[in-house]
DNA sequence: CTTAATGCAAACCGTTTGCATAGAT
DNA sequence: ATCTATGCAAACGGTTTGCATTAAG
């Protein structure tokens, strides 16, 4: 068991909320924290929302999970790959897609060499209308 | 003036944010809503933090101003160039850097176009050390 | 049995809004 | 004189925290 391992104790929430991680990520969807809770809600589990987000935080800090900001004031998590990506995000429906790019990861490497900048992280996200909602 | 041609009275506060606003270009720095509060009252000016903000807003949409959400909460904001870029931000002391990359540029639109994707915008964000902190 | 995890409610932070007043045209 | 812009305080949405209780090890 994965939360063992990072020194987790097995509970209910943590169980539930990696279980709906893994959803989204199968689904190639990124889920906030308030529509996790509402989903426990529904599922009948008596869950607050402020263990939500200590959970969710608990496992960003423990590399599990990825938490993005987007352009709104709400953030949203999915599970972390071994791998980077980047995102395509629809202004309409909010539905993200990813994707990698080897030239862009490339360029962006140089980029941060040439500033002298020692690169920890980056993000790239594309902005627009998606097929579905054209 | 600028301000009268996009429609705007010309006021104290306005006059005030562009100025800031303007001064922060200069320095290649984003700037906060709450940072700007904080000097105007620092200057002596009586000024509503939610003027601030209003003020903010009307720029953005006028499109005048950007506003970006980096990872944290709080947005910053900067005067909007004829052209866009790209940044890198420290995360040791959140200094921007701006920068622009054809190449990169290029494979976005293509990347979107691959997807099916109408783009309305992107931004990348390149975190890391700036030479300055290491 | 010990210590970490939880639920709840209250606090918090950045941002927005309603409203009566002040100010630009 | 008109109508927009402002300041203030209260509301807001998302997130965090304090505390007493519960449950995992």
């Amino acid at each position: 068991m994965d939360l063992k391992k990072l020194g987790f104790k097995i509970t209910v929430p943590r169980l539930k909320i990696l279980e709906m991680l893994e959803h989204a990520k199968s689904k190639q969807e990124h889920i906030s924290a308030e529509e996790m809770y509402r989903q426990l809600l529904d599922a009948g589990h008596d869950i607050g929302l402020a263990t939500v987000y200590r959970v969710l935080t608990q496992f960003e800090t423990a590399g599990l999970v990825l938490r993005h900001h987007f352009e709104e004031a709400r953030a949203v998590f999915e599970l972390a790959d071994d791998e980077h990506h980047d995102h395509l995000v629809c202004v309409k429906c909010s539905a993200a897609t990813e994707f990698v790019d080897e030239m862009i990861e490339h360029r962006q490497a140089e980029i941060a060499k040439q500033y002298g900048f020692q690169m920890t992280d980056h993000a790239l996200y594309i902005y627009g209308v998606c097929q579905g909602c054209q």
